[in-house]
DNA sequence: GAAGATTGAAGGCTCAATCTTG
DNA sequence: CAAGATTGAGCCTTCAATCTTC
């Protein structure tokens, strides 16, 4: 496989020279990374749209899955979705209108309401996590079997840095703010 | 290094319990890539800040640094920016009030308008360049100089792929539609 | 009629303010 | 006063409709 150039290596060309302090390879990577979500984000929506159902919708059911009976606080809903609370209190809006979660009050704690799947939003999210599954296979046999199997190491690798150096500033920064 | 299990591998372990059919890699590669441009998104937004620019901002300002001095078409910017029409009006009215680029009438072509970089706007850019290549290497940084190198293959494959599936059924689809 | 660009309505997000309860 | 959740304002996006020019 030859391997051609790419819709980025002419622009990263342009930017080491006039930038030439940059590092072409680090920009390169992040630049793939974040038009790859672009375009798995779409894919992904694509292949949702005949269920009815949005990909920051399933984001929020596929992880009510591993909840409790009881159901979960919003607030414990908001790390795993990289959200603000009103952004979450939207999607559940739009969810509960749905009829795939319900809201229920917290009997621990008046404050609070515990968010569950209802049993139409169980089996939906079973449907859709069939579908993304299905795209991201697709996706992913453009890359030989070694090649998928070297990629999670990376990713893990990367994402196991981040976290440990964006979420503690985003962390210690979020005196008031909370996510 | 030993590698624990990261903020996926439970939810994925719940999500083939529930339905069998999934493919855990596949799935939690595509998720984890998204999660992972999220990241870096809110990264680097942290880090021009000081310079008074967003990434939204800056990606249009570093692909307008390869035009000719006569400019470009709007259209010509959408397909490198993944963007509707109206997404980009939008954008280049800020970038016009920060006084970044320029739009002048096309001298061929009058129903068209030809976006240029201002000389400040220039220079704003290859300082927001250097700032986002600096957090892309400490991003990376988390890589070993072997991963590092095999990064950028990997993604070059996906993206290969999904420009010949994907973009070809958008545009296949894209009767009246635009991008 | 088609293409380049813009406008307005609607959706989803962040931020700041609010209300209730601990 | 702090924490859980919601509301309203403002921003950026998409979609559909519009206006001008080819």
């Amino acid at each position: 496989m030859p391997d051609g150039p790419d819709f980025l290596d002419g622009l990263l060309a342009t930017w080491a020279a006039e930038a030439p302090g940059i590092n072409v390879d680090a920009l390169g990577a992040v630049t793939r990374i974040r038009r790859l979500a672009t375009y798995l984000e779409r894919g992904v929506d694509k292949a949702l749209a005949p269920l009815g159902m949005t990909l920051w919708q399933l984001e929020v059911l596929a992880f009510l899955l591993q909840a409790p009976r009881s159901g979960l606080q919003v607030t414990q809903l908001l790390p795993a979705a990289l959200l603000s609370p009103a952004a979450m209190t939207n999607r559940l809006d739009r969810l509960q209108e749905a009829g795939w979660i319900d809201r229920i009050p917290d009997p621990e704690d008046r404050r609070a309401t515990r968010i569950r799947l209802t049993r139409t939003g169980r089996a939906m999210t079973k449907k859709a996590l069939q579908v993304r599954s299905d795209a991201a296979v697709a996706v992913l046999a453009a890359l030989s079997p070694g090649q998928r199997a070297k990629l999670a190491p990376l990713l893990r690798g990367i994402l196991r840095g981040l976290c440990e150096s964006e979420c503690a500033t985003i962390a210690s920064e979020a005196s008031t703010s909370n996510y």
